[in-house]
DNA sequence: TCCATTGACTGACTTTAGTCAGGCAATGGA
DNA sequence: TCCATTGCCTGACTAAAGTCAGTCAATGGA
């Protein structure tokens, strides 16, 4: 890796501790610990399972229990059980805590503000680009993708999304049942395999491989949500998909795609698959791809799983 | 100020704290507190006066020396009097401490690398990129700007460092002696003023203010480091020493600066400084400008300070 | 020579953050 | 109806971070 570029990341890091560190103690300005306020805000004006906030938050479950126990004695949260599941806990702000928050928001944007104020107008439009820039890409590195069980909760919900997309998208809308199949059952090991990528624990993507024949595989439900595209996703997936393959004993692989998908067909090309003629006669499909992968021996530098 | 750039400048701050932590968890993966990794770092290979490391780090005096302690019975450190003065205590690293910071350095570049590794290369550059614009304009908005004895260490510094350079850049050299006067005695209230510029505790610039005659003031010895030049520093203390001249009921400002000092004069002629005849016989003077200052009436919004 | 100041250190705290082992109640499938 | 699982809570800790008053030695100017 390039040594002016991991200069620039580590002096960006120290710039921005101390940068951070000073925001922090912003929000210690109302007299409370650091984790409480952060807490305060993540339940927001709507509320917030308590199990959620123990993913968002990546805390211990008692550590938790005990800051919302201090927060509801200061009068600020009230809990109740959730409807759906009565051991579900559910936080939500009392008026008090409302009030409370909405200082929080109010001195958030104050430190904001005063940072942006300092710079001249020009300077100013460049930090909040860079900022976004920064933001994004680094959203973009703390994708994970990983295999999963194409019947969880989370993939189901990708794949409805990608089924949902595909019949808003296609002239005439799309039935799965009239498609070739591509059921659960069919993404799971020795038949195929599912990934799922994610973003702070949220499921933002998916991708299938599906066994055809002996070395020979095909990719499905290949679908990256809209809030989370321009990240690079589904390069990423795919090649993941790749390695999946190889380690299944795969060669090949194939996919077919719409006519109206066109985004898709323009990275299909990119990562290196060509175009076949029609390997099925799926009656959504326009274009076929294949691309052969190398064999047994692993490149030693993976392009980015 | 604009609601989207607030918005931006905030969600930076969440995804960066985030992403921050995870790095700061490597630090502790030297089974060590995050605060005494710091510290060895801040240490660093040349070790380091225990009074820079309390400004550095902004931390307690006892805690500090506490950590330093600890430090030295686990054989990293040393600790020796100043030589100049033998209240000053300095930190250096053993061997062993230095084979840990080296360690410690190491891991540092190994996060780094690992981050960008995730991205594809075009998106590495542009993060890259990001960073360092964010780095350099959060360095800017962290400047401040305020009055200082022209006669202190830090001041002098800056107005050798500004004689050298006019010394260095004019055809033929500078002597002081023979240009108009700006002796540290006439940069004081009531005959003038100075004020400094300075990043995380140092000087990185300075500027003067002399009175010329009852509503006339003359800026003396704009001088911006090196290193800190880019940041806006020269147009933030142009403003600054305007806001003192309207205080000390000037109405009125002049300059001179010589043909070599093209970037200065650009910046007068965007500051508002109209070009006038000479009003002074300065042998190393080729460009003479004015500012008629806004009235006893405060702007409301003052452009950065 | 005196003495206020500076720089660092010590002791004696408090607060915050985090961990871990249990416990209890709700849930959902066998 | 049983029972493993899930979700949250409590008690009992530890470690890290930070604070504050007071001490002591070196320094530099009156």
């Amino acid at each position: 890796m390039d040594r002016a570029a991991i200069d620039h990341v580590r002096r960006f890091n120290r710039t921005v501790t101390a940068h951070i560190g000073a925001l922090d103690a912003d929000y210690l300005g109302r007299g409370r610990p650091l984790a409480e306020s952060r807490l305060l805000y993540e339940i927001g004006r709507d509320g917030i399972d308590v199990r959620e906030l123990r993913m968002r938050l990546a805390v211990d479950s008692g550590y938790l229990s005990r800051l919302l126990r201090a927060l509801e004695t200061q009068g600020f949260v009230a809990m109740q059980a959730s409807r759906e599941d009565a051991r579900v806990r559910r936080a939500t702000l009392t008026r008090q805590g409302r009030r409370e928050f909405d200082e929080l928001d109010r001195r958030s944007d104050a430190a904001a503000s005063r940072l942006l104020e300092t710079l001249a107008p020009s300077q100013r439009d460049r930090l909040v680009t860079a900022m976004a820039d920064v933001e994004r890409l680094l959203r973009a590195a703390a994708v994970t993708i990983d295999v999963a069980d194409p019947r969880d909760a989370s993939s189901r919900a990708c794949i409805d999304a990608y089924l949902a997309e595909l019949a808003a998208r296609f002239e005439g809308g799309f039935d799965p049942a009239r498609s070739v199949s591509a059921d659960p059952d069919e993404l799971v090991p020795p038949a195929g395999v599912f990934l799922v990528a994610s973003l702070t624990g949220v499921a933002v993507g998916c991708g299938g491989l599906k066994v055809l024949a002996p070395g020979v595989g095909e990719l499905k439900r290949m679908w990256v949500a809209p809030s989370a595209r321009g990240l690079g996703i589904a390069r990423r997936m795919i090649a993941a998909l790749e390695e999946q393959a190889v380690a299944m004993g795969l060669d090949t692989l194939r996919l077919d795609t719409n006519r109206r998908l066109v985004e898709a067909r323009a990275l299909y090309l990119d990562a290196g698959y060509v175009e076949i003629p029609a390997y099925n006669d799926n009656r959504y499909a326009d274009h076929w791809f294949e691309k052969r992968l190398a064999g047994p021996v692993r490149r030693r530098r993976s392009r980015r799983l």
